[in-house]
DNA sequence: TGGAGCTTGTGAAATCATTCACAAACTTAT
DNA sequence: ATAAGTTTGTGAATGATTTCACAAGCTCCA
């Protein structure tokens, strides 16, 4: 299959919220042009993302809802749950921890760790924070799927590369500096301060 | 000025926190081919985002760090301190009301805001989590520059259409649902489940 | 001073992403 | 059964972004 841009899996995943919308208020069919509404794009850039993957719809009536639905969720690969740990009980760490729209959407958290002691031993929701030097170990009996780094930015490529090579192929990186993807995994970043400088560039170059 | 692709937006953030790490090493000069191998980019890439705005290097010698420095600041609109306020004091808003993060890249957060009564009047470092039926009242007197939008998507587009006609013209949106960005309002969008979305495509249609 | 060696700045080319536009295929109503 | 009205799927056109490639300008050293 050919390479999928980022921009389109963005839009797939925002189609995948809207359905699951669509679907719960009942309606059973969903055009391109509507979908398009919703996600602020064209009724085209809708067809061509879809049909990327295939051609699901029906011409002179549009896409069946639950069908488009399953369609995407396997497309996504989030037709089964996925495995997460969280690594880093700070702020952000704990937050995250807690937060109930990862379930909801298929991502259990399943393990925090941290390095710091005073930590260690601490709840969250239903989560006890574990010593990171028991990451190896664990990772090796409890599968995780994909790890969430939320460390300060020192010691965090390190961290990366122990990642990977326990064996898990995705990173969810919150780490505030550059953090360079070990070979081999995917990672998404997520970089509050870089939002913040996008918005004050936004605010001062407006006409 | 021609317009400037988000894009490029994100790179400038990217090389500013590569030029203070290099700055804090203490060395002076610095060329588009190290900042480029920095960031994960291309030497012409470089160039060319910096070109956009002027000639800032000396052939031959790279760029003064200290120089690009300053005019990157000035080009994202980082030599004032912007003020910041959070709607929504639940996990995540308090999490980044806590976040030393921004104040150290130049954001503060000024004021943290919720609907939930037992919520109001908490403590969340040195603010204490206002009503926000005052939201208005102290827009008007505190000049915010920059919304925070930390709550549920329920009512969140209500919620940054006062943020807009409070006269905030950016908004950092934290919400896990759809929400449109108020005319000639700049809005940035963190969406955790997408990101983890992307991870899920990424571990499912790697070869 | 002059030549070797770098590195910038930038048109031109290549690549990548979005939008256009329309035939084909379906629905619905009569 | 037919006609009118929709909506898909997709090549082709357009637009945007990245990469190439190289002249021009600078440094450094002899």
């Amino acid at each position: 299959m050919k390479r999928i841009a980022e921009s389109t899996v963005r839009r797939l995943s925002l189609y995948l919220g809207f359905l699951e919308d669509i679907n719960r208020r009942g309606t059973t069919t969903v055009s391109s042009e509507e979908l398009a509404k919703l996600g602020g794009t064209t009724s085209a850039q809708v067809r061509k993302d879809l049909s990327l993957f295939g051609s699901f719809g029906k011409r002179g009536l549009g896409y069946s809802v639950t069908e488009l639905l399953e369609r995407l969720r396997r497309i996504m690969g989030l037709e089964r749950r996925w495995r997460v740990c969280i690594i880093g009980a700070g702020k952000i760490g704990a937050a995250l921890a807690q937060y109930e729209g990862f379930s909801q959407r298929g991502f259990d958290v399943v393990a925090v760790y941290d390095s710091n002691p005073a930590r260690v031993g601490e709840a969250l929701g239903d989560l006890h924070v574990r010593d990171v030097a028991f990451f190896e170990r664990d990772a090796e009996s409890e599968k995780f799927d994909i790890a969430v780094l939320a460390i300060p930015a020192r010691g965090a490529q390190k961290m990366a590369e122990r990642v990977a090579r326990a064996g898990i192929a995705a990173i969810l990186n919150f780490v505030p500096g550059q953090l360079t993807a070990p070979p081999k995994v995917a990672m998404r970043t997520v970089n509050m301060a870089m939002e913040l400088e996008a918005l004050s560039f936004a605010l001062t170059n407006r006409d």
